[in-house]
DNA sequence: GCGACAG
DNA sequence: ATCTTGTCGC
C-alpha cells in the first residue's frame, strides 16, 4: 500500500532512535465515527518463535463480511522488549498491509497506541507508516492506573500515566474482565471505544481481532 | 534490591 | 506470544 520499512533497527538503542524520529509524525485527530470498513491485524508464533504468521483482516463494518485477507509468513524482526514490542512485528504487518486490495478505513491493532512509555505503541507505529487512522485494543496493561470500571458493557474508565490521559479501560462484555483502548493515529478516543464496543458485541475483543486471530493462527499449523 | 513489563 | 486440565455455566 505505501511506505517502505528499510533499514530496520538491530539494537535498543536504534529502535529507541526510531521511536524518538516517527512518534512526532502522531496526528491527534477526531477519526471516523463511521467507517465502511475496518481491519483487524494480528500475529502468531510457532513453537520456536522463529517463524510468525502475519493476518491483516478487512471487514466491512455494517455487516462484518469479509471484504480482504492478507498474509504473511515471515520471521520477528526483532526480540521482545517491553515497548519495542513494534519491532517485532511491524516489517511483516507492513507486507501483509501492502498485500492488501482495498485500504481500509481504520487499522486496529493488538496491542497499545498511545497507551505506551513513550506514547508510540503499534498502533501509533502503523499508524504513521501508513497514514492510516488506528488505534489499539490491549488485552492487558502496559503503563497506567485506572479507577475501577464498571460491571457493566460499555462502561469505561480513563487510562492515566504520568497525569496524562492514555487511553480507556472499557467493558466490552458485561462480568468479563475489560480491555485496554489507545488511539493510535487520526482518531479520537471516543470514537476507538464506541467502534471497539460495536465490533465487539458478542465477545470481549472485536471481531477483527478473532478475525485476524483465527487467519494467522492456521497460517502455521 | 524488588517488582512490573503490549505480544 | 505459547504451553496446558479441569471446570463452571448457558
Amino acid at each position: 500500500m505505501l511506505t517502505a520499512v528499510q533499514p530496520w533497527p538491530r539494537t535498543e538503542e536504534e529502535a529507541l532512535a526510531v521511536q524518538d524520529a516517527l512518534r512526532s509524525r502522531v496526528v491527534s485527530a477526531a477519526g471516523p465515527a463511521d467507517p465502511a470498513t475496518v481491519a483487524g491485524l494480528d500475529v502468531a508464533y510457532d513453537d520456536s518463535g522463529d517463524r510468525l504468521g502475519a493476518a491483516v483482516v478487512v471487514l466491512n463494518t455494517a455487516d462484518l463480511s469479509v471484504r480482504d485477507t492478507a498474509v504473511v509468513r515471515d520471521r520477528p524482526a526483532f526480540p521482545y522488549v517491553p515497548g519495542l514490542f513494534a519491532f517485532r512485528e511491524v516489517p511483516a504487518l507492513m507486507a501483509a498491509l501492502e498485500k492488501l486490495t482495498v485500504r481500509p478505513d481504520v487499522l486496529i491493532c493488538d496491542g497499545h497506541g498511545l497507551a505506551h512509555p513513550r506514547r508510540f505503541g503499534l498502533a501509533a507505529h502503523l499508524g504513521v507508516l501508513t497514514d492510516l487512522p488506528s488505534f489499539g485494543v490491549g488485552k492487558t496493561r502496559l503503563v497506567g492506573e485506572w479507577e475501577e470500571v464498571g460491571t457493566a458493557r460499555g462502561s469505561r474508565s480513563a487510562l492515566v500515566d504520568e497525569g496524562e490521559t492514555v487511553g480507556a479501560v472499557l467493558r466490552t462484555q458485561t462480568g468479563v474482565k475489560p480491555v485496554f483502548v489507545s488511539v493510535g493515529h487520526r482518531i479520537d478516543l471516543d470514537n476507538a471505544c464506541s467502534l471497539t464496543l460495536r465490533l465487539a458485541s458478542r465477545y470481549r475483543l472485536p471481531e477483527t481481532t478473532r478475525a485476524a486471530d483465527r487467519v494467522c493462527r492456521d497460517l502455521l499449523s
